[in-house]
RNA sequence: GCCGGCGUAGCUCAGUGGCAGAGCGAGGGUCUCAUAAUCCCUAGGCCGUGGGUUCGAUUCCCCCCGCCGGCACCA
């Protein structure tokens, strides 16, 4: 039996899972279930990742350990999955023992085979908590490239990984398999990203406490992406005997087929991963799928905006209005039909709800109600023999071998819209055709008792075929109507690649009709979502937090803070700089002299407006150079969050050039 | 600033060198097996602007405008 071996990326565990983490999911989980249909062995793993100062930092707001924080989170992943039907066959925890062994054998191994593609040496740099980054830009200060947040200054001494020695492999690599990054267009941002040149990484960590101690050197703790990437391995068992490969379930399923990601990590996935396995000389995965972000409402999701759309209301407002269970192949249908997968797509409730009404309920709910209903009162509730009448020509379009491998062409290639569309096409030819045919007119005449099992045999037989092919985006309700329709066993079971028209066997019994998809009232679901998402947001109870998070982390003293010097600053001049967006070359009067200041604030403010204007300046700040030109001090700007626009500090009274801020 | 993409009916998007399409929404009609479901008809849209190539461009090329992504850069 051929395998398949996926995973979700391993998700943080220091907040609850949004609908963003759940997509990911989900679409794995559709891929899953296809290539068992497809008659895969396959292994699908997810897990949480468990370190970092960003855990030891939540837990310790929380006034818990860091073991508890996690032990609670990683319950919630799971709870979700459950409740999002997801057949996950592993789960890994950064903090399991297993883990652990994995990982130093990792670098054990990799220290034999390739001697020297570790090394320890001097890290003075920044590193930005929230995305457990080293941030390469060695400018001062430095912002993390991904979520924009200061990095925090740290000196440590620390294990390096030699990435700037796999350039070449790794451009190999993107030469021979194009496939391995897709989206085409990723692949091509990847590859300029290396051509640009590759810095050593660090992997290790002295500063913080919840890690996975290095080997033989336990003031070390790994580096969180190392350690989170390993997962991959460990997931499926590596971690035993000599070089870590002695697990039988390692053995059949790694290389990974695919590792499934969003956008934002693609660089840890598709440059640091492979050279971590390749100085390790372990086999490559196969694939690398960076897929798109869902825009809520047209908005990034952030918890700042506080637009954060979480699955669960979703799935149980529509179960309670319906009294069935259909919110979770409702949002599954919904994320996959809604957007092209590959690009960022918008989640919208609205737009959810439509389809569910849509393509759900009046749709595929509509037909198999309709058709099944019809079985029961025109023969008995027994599947008629059609004897060897000719398939209708488009009902057997559709249902044909090239029609069916156009679908599963599809799945394959992760157009799971494209897929979806099809199939559905199918639904409504069958509709038309029941309308053209009118069983319930000819089955008002004995005469016409050959025609009209025949109809009813093409459409019930249609139907089972898109239930089948619907299966791995829609489990739970395809296999509801797959039993109203006597068909014995799950479907899960069935062979979607060798479907074939004509397998429904006469005379089978069909169980009771009843509705798969009741229609709701958007209005109402509407509302009630809104009301369980505000639940989770602000939990009854919980004290409303603060607008803005405090700076994560512990206390400074005074004397911290008295090291700062702020001034206030008159403006002088102001001019953009060429070729920079966002840079502006200020001279600022702070009273004693005048400095030259660069500032990024060129998206939010004209240089025109600023001249004359009173600011505030970080006087002592050592000077950095910046497209070439020396900045001496910093501007003080607040910002909603990481995308939002700055804000000058200023002054509602009048107060001199050079005045000390405290 | 560099690299790439996009800009088509109210909305979301397909699409091809030669009569501009789908779904949703809206309006009208129809059937009655079905979940007030199905099915049929109806949108006269400068296919972003301006040039060029061509017998002919929405589809090929160039400029411009607007939007988006990656890199660089940045609070």
């Amino acid at each position: 039996m051929p395998k398949f071996y996926l995973t979700t990326p391993i998700y943080y565990a220091n907040s609850r899972p949004h609908v963003g983490s759940a997509y990911t999911t989900i679409v794995c989980d559709v891929i899953a279930r296809y290539k068992r249909m497809c008659g895969y062995e396959v292994a699908y793993l997810t897990g949480t990742d468990e370190h970092g100062v960003n855990i030891e930092r939540a837990a310790e707001k929380l006034g818990i350990t860091p073991a508890e924080l996690v032990d609670r989170n990683q319950q919630i992943f799971r709870d979700l999955w459950k409740l999002l039907g997801i057949q996950h066959t592993h789960f890994i925890r950064t903090t399991s023992a297993e883990h652990a062994r994995a990982v130093q054998t990792l670098v054990r191994r990799t220290m034999a085979r390739t001697p020297d593609a570790i090394y320890k040496a001097r890290y003075e740099g920044r590193y930005c908590v929230h995305d457990n980054l080293y941030v390469s830009d060695s400018s001062e200060p430095a912002n993390c490239p991904l979520c924009g947040r200061p990095a925090e200054l740290i000196s440590e001494e620390n294990y390096f990984f030699r990435l700037s020695a796999y350039q070449g492999k790794l451009l190999a690599l993107y030469r021979d398999h194009p496939e391995f990054v897709q989206p085409d267009f990723r692949m091509n941002e990847v590859r300029s990203f290396v051509e640009a040149g590759l810095k050593d990484v660090s992997i290790s960590r002295r500063s913080i406490k919840w890690g996975i101690p290095w080997p033989d050197d336990p003031e070390h703790v790994f580096y969180v992406w190392y350690d989170a990437l390993t997962s991959y391995l460990s997931g499926i068992g590596f971690g035993q005997g000599e070089g870590g490969e002695a697990n039988p379930s390692f053995k059949k399923f790694w290389p990974a087929n695919l590792h499934m990601i969003g956008k934002e990590i693609i660089r840890f996935h598709a440059v640091y991963w492979p050279a971590f396995l390749m100085a390790a000389e372990l086999p490559l995965p196969e694939k690398i799928f960076a897929h798109g972000w869902l825009l809520f409402e047209q908005e990034k999701m952030s918890k700042s905006k506080g637009n954060v759309a979480y699955p669960e209301p979703i799935v149980k407002a529509l179960d309670e209005l319906t009294g069935a269970k259909v919110g979770n192949d409702a949002l599954r249908y919904y994320l996959l039909r809604e957007t092209v997968f590959g690009q960022d797509g918008n989640f919208s409730r609205d737009a959810l709800l439509t389809r569910y009404n849509a393509d759900l309920a009046n749709g595929l709910g509509n037909l198999a109600s309709r058709v099944l209903t019809m079985i029961e009162n025109y023969c008995e509730g027994i599947i008629p023999d059609p004897g060897n009448a000719t398939v209708p020509l488009r009902i057997h379009e559709l249902a044909s071998q090239p029609h069916r491998d156009a679908i599963l062409s599809s799945y394959e290639n992760f157009e799971f819209s494209d897929a979806l569309t099809v199939t559905w096409a199918a639904v409504e030819l069958v509709d038309k055709y029941l309308v053209e045919e009118k069983p319930w007119v000819l089955a008002q005449k004995t005469e016409n008792r050959k025609q009209l099992e025949q109809v009813l045999y093409s459409a019930m037989e249609s139907l089972r075929i898109v239930c089948a092919l619907a299966h791995p985006v829609a489990p739970e309700s395809t296999q509801r109507i797959w039993s109203q329709m006597g068909l014995q066993g799950a479907l899960a079971d069935v062979r979607i690649n060798q479907l074939q028209w004509g397998d429904f066997k006469p005379g089978t019994r069909i169980g009771k009709p009843e509705a798969v998809f009741p229609r709701v009232d958007k209005k109402e679901a509407w509302e009630r979502i809104e009301a369980m998402e505000n639940e989770i947001r602000n939990p009854a109870g919980a004290a409303p937090k603060p607008a803005a998070e405090p700076a994560a982390g512990a206390k400074i003293a005074i004397e911290d803070f008295a090291k700062i010097e702020l001034r206030v600053g008159v403006v002088k001049s102001a001019e953009r700089i060429p070729g920079a967006d966002k840079l502006l070359k200020l001279l600022v009067d702070i009273g004693e002299e005048v400095r030259q200041v660069l500032a990024g604030i060129a998206l939010a403010y004209a240089p025109e407006e600023l001249i004359g204007r009173k600011v505030v300046i970080v006087a002592n700040l050592a000077p950095r150079k910046m497209r070439g030109l020396e900045s001496n001090g910093m501007l003080l700007a607040a910002s909603a969050d990481a995308d939002g626009k700055p804000v000058l500090c200023t002054f509602a009274e009048d107060i001199p050039a050079g005045s000390k801020v405290k």
